[in-house]
DNA sequence: TACAATAGTATGTAATACAAACTATGCGAT
DNA sequence: ATCGCATAGTTTGTATTACATACTATTGTA
């Protein structure tokens, strides 16, 4: 189940953020994450995600390192700062008030099982 | 509340057919309607509004039509067309996929009570 | 060896939410 | 009576963002 484009805006970086706060993960390795704990409910296609974490990276939301032993291939593992974790929390207080709102505006026909 | 903007994309439009799936509004009726049904937790500000006014009639989800003589100040009443309510019913089945998928990353952290 | 999956980067595009400036009317309080 | 606020709508310019696409490269497997 795809969601479409529009409805994803802005909720996008809260869930890297998100996963990335269960532990450090390379970019591929994220956008898989993100599919399966979402119920495959959730795709981040890698020009959306890439340039999304260089965005959270300039933000000092998340850091970057280069591995070049764990694997052959180079991975960049990103890990969420501390600043980023403040950033998460706020931001997953402000999905919960924009889902009362719309829960409110739907009248429940919104609401999980 | 006020829910910052990029976590309200795309949810805007999908708002404002369902308040105008209740009845017919004008504009500014509309703005105000959404932040009362919404708890004050949405709000459009009205260089959102008319924009996106414009942008569903373009695309026949609603229609228009001036009003005189109701006030004596000119309004234009937004109605929802059945491409509109097909469009809505559609869209409200995302916005609740989007939830079940976060749902699932935040592990139930944004659930409502 | 050909192919699919893995891994990351760069570029250009469309959509959209917003602030701000603009025009204009109606109404209540000073 | 007039000043300011709420009402009512339009237009313009800006920033953000998610995406598709194209590009470079490596690894494992059929």
């Amino acid at each position: 189940m795809k969601i479409e484009t529009e409805l994803l805006k802005g909720a996008a970086p809260v869930v890297v953020l998100e996963v990335l706060s269960r532990g450090q993960m390379y970019g591929y390795e994220l956008s898989k994450a993100i599919e399966q704990r979402s119920g495959e409910v959730l795709t981040l296609g890698k020009g959306t995600l890439y340039p999304l974490l260089y965005n959270l990276e300039a933000k000092k939301l998340v850091t970057s390192q280069w591995d070049f032993k764990t694997a052959n291939r180079k991975r960049k593992y990103y890990s969420i700062t501390s600043k980023g974790k403040e950033y998460l929390a706020k931001q997953k207080e402000q999905i919960k008030n924009l889902y009362t709102g719309l829960d409110l505006v739907f009248g429940g026909a919104i609401r999980l099982a």
